[in-house]
DNA sequence: CATATTTCGGATATGTATATCCGAAATATG
DNA sequence: CATATTTCGGATATACATATCCGAAATATG
């Protein structure tokens, strides 16, 4: 499993935001784990810390939610990721050493470094926003059905 | 987290039994736990499980322990891998759709996919015999210390 | 045969990610 | 100001991977 359930609906809430409040519009946490087929406690936590580390914005009230400001900078995927799942998705050992080096490596660790780095460096220059845009075109689904 | 820690002592303890019982010598759960630092009994289920799907060999009684045969055919990684975690390594969305799929692709598919499925293919052309030899070489390692 | 050793299999315990619940705070509306 | 709506934060519950325990079966040895 490369990242954490958390990590996948905070992925796939960004993004959603992203489409849906370019206009000042605001979703709330009903609104958004509809959308994302998620579950709505679970899903609103992972939206307050977010919001708590300026990932997204939130209001509270009447017509309030969760929304991206409009001339808000893009968001690095990778950015998510470090924040919900830290560097156990990327800097950990595969065999569970208590680092991965290359001084002091483990049997697997240039096949499993190598194409990790680069999936890392992929997700460090891939936006929110850019995957938005693939869903917007049809190229890409946030759900099954 | 690549693999669950089972998969990890699975894939070290079959490492260690590769290179320790080339000549008719059998290890203990102890002596092979302690080699990989593994929690004993958490091991020795992972252990049975290896022998009852034929992976490693088996005796019973004072003297006894595990081992693998003489002649026995060379131990693909990714089989060990299969068996213990199932597809949930490789064939699984990264963003935890039902399915992963070209079709219906989701929006880090691409990414994901192309570098899984490499690394997969690695895995599936790289033999636990070739790890031992790596360790007994000195260019890699089980263990931290 | 008696004993010690070791794997085997099932039941149980622990830890952690996942998921839920609830009361408080903020705020828009009338 | 009263009320309804919504996020916020802390406490709690659940599910599952991880880890342990224990009695039974097998077997080498004397
Ligand atoms: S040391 Fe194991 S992956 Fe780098
Ligand atoms: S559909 Fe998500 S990784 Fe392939």
């Amino acid at each position: 499993m490369m990242f954490s359930k958390s990590c996948e609906y905070a992925i796939k809430a960004v993004i959603h935001l992203c489409m849906e409040t370019r206009d000042g519009k605001r979703l709330s946490v009903a609104d958004i784990s509809e959308a994302i087929e998620s579950p709505e406690p679970f899903t609103a936590k992972i939206l307050q810390t977010l919001a708590r580390h300026g990932f997204i914005s939130s209001a509270k009230g009447p017509g309030g939610g969760f929304y991206i400001e409009k001339n808000a900078a893009p968001i690095v995927v990778m950015d998510l990721v470090e924040l919900i799942d830290g560097d156990q998705a990327f800097n950990r050992c595969g065999l569970g050493l208590k680092e991965c080096s290359e001084d002091h490596p483990c049997p697997i660790h240039n096949e499993f470094k190598s194409y990790s780095a680069r999936l890392k460096k992929l997700l460090e220059s891939k936006t929110i926003q850019q995957l938005a845009a693939e869903i917007k075109a049809g190229r890409a689904f946030l759900v099954n059905s």
